[in-house]
DNA sequence: CCAACTGTAACAAGATAGGTTACGTGTCTT
DNA sequence: AAGACACGTAACCTATCTTGTTACAGTTGG
């Protein structure tokens, strides 16, 4: 199985975009993100249903925060993008009839649904200004040069 | 992502050895799993090399248990089986050079790893002994009457 | 030898995240 | 009004991984 990335890359979005975007087009964040624009607004479509960021069309459109970092949980943007699957392993039928096999999975689904509550408790209690303050010390002056380009031909428009 | 359910398979299958058969074949196996016997020679090589099973070739043959369900724990299938990935969702890249994007892989790697050392100390201390004593607590006969066929034609030979 | 097994390589099928193309629609500038 | 710019979305392709299938080689017991 690929790992879904989405939720690891909208985080990354997020943070670019509220510490060197006013606004950003679905091409630049493709470009930061090593993809392609419509899989930007694809994915993005769903963090703007649910209200954390807004989008507007038409010459001078793009992307911009609709709140602060530090009101947007981890889970808040698993969820905006579908909650999809966390893990990668379990059973191979949803009802088996053999009282084996619900014993198994009535087992494993206990370490499970554990690990799944501790994981998205995690999720709940990190805002991503928390992940953003992490960035702050691990690069104090602020400036990512990573991809210089992207970032000039922003701060000349906006 | 398709779930890995070779884990769930094969604890099934274990259990179903100790109350039901003292040799399967990979045929016999096969069909309680609803699958392929290449499938289960595949998937129970793992536990053969680690020395939970043993199996036998030409005439006769087929798989045994190599030792008691108790002594055997879920961490230990879960290792036999390749140690398959836990977790559907992760980073987009290994070692991305963003740093914005290395504070959020690291955050979001905390709260896997802490998910994930949750779920491999429950694997650890269960045994499929412990699964089996549910199963005899859902059916105190002790019997399995989905697939009688199968168990009728192995009670014959084993 | 022959039948009944496992061992294994090679390939097909099914599912899903992600990438790409194409086109529609809205919005700002000129 | 025209045209450039940008999002919205459907449709299709690609990559990857688990699982299923076929084929064949090797082993064992009658
Ligand atoms: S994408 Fe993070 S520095 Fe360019
Ligand atoms: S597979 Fe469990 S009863 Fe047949």
């Amino acid at each position: 199985m690929r790992r879904d990335s989405r939720l690891s890359r909208m985080l990354h979005v997020l943070i670019h975009m509220d510490r060197h975007y006013k606004r950003a087009t679905s091409e630049t964040i493709s470009k930061m993100l090593g993809t392609n624009a419509v899989v930007v607004r694809r994915t993005m479509a769903g963090l703007r249903d649910f209200g954390y960021v807004r989008s507007e069309q038409g010459h001078g459109g793009g992307w911009e925060l609709a709140r602060g970092l530090d009101q947007i949980t981890l889970l808040d943007i698993y969820e905006a993008i579908g909650k999809p699957p966390l893990f990668a392993i379990g059973p191979s039928v949803d009802q088996p009839e053999c009282l084996v096999e619900q014993a198994v999975d009535a087992k494993l689904g206990d370490a499970l649904k554990e690990a799944e509550a501790l994981l998205l408790e995690r999720f709940r209690t990190v805002t991503i200004a928390d992940i953003a303050a992490d960035f702050d010390r691990r690069m104090p002056e602020g400036r990512c040069n990573i991809h210089g380009d992207i970032h000039a031909e922003q701060s000349a428009s906006g």
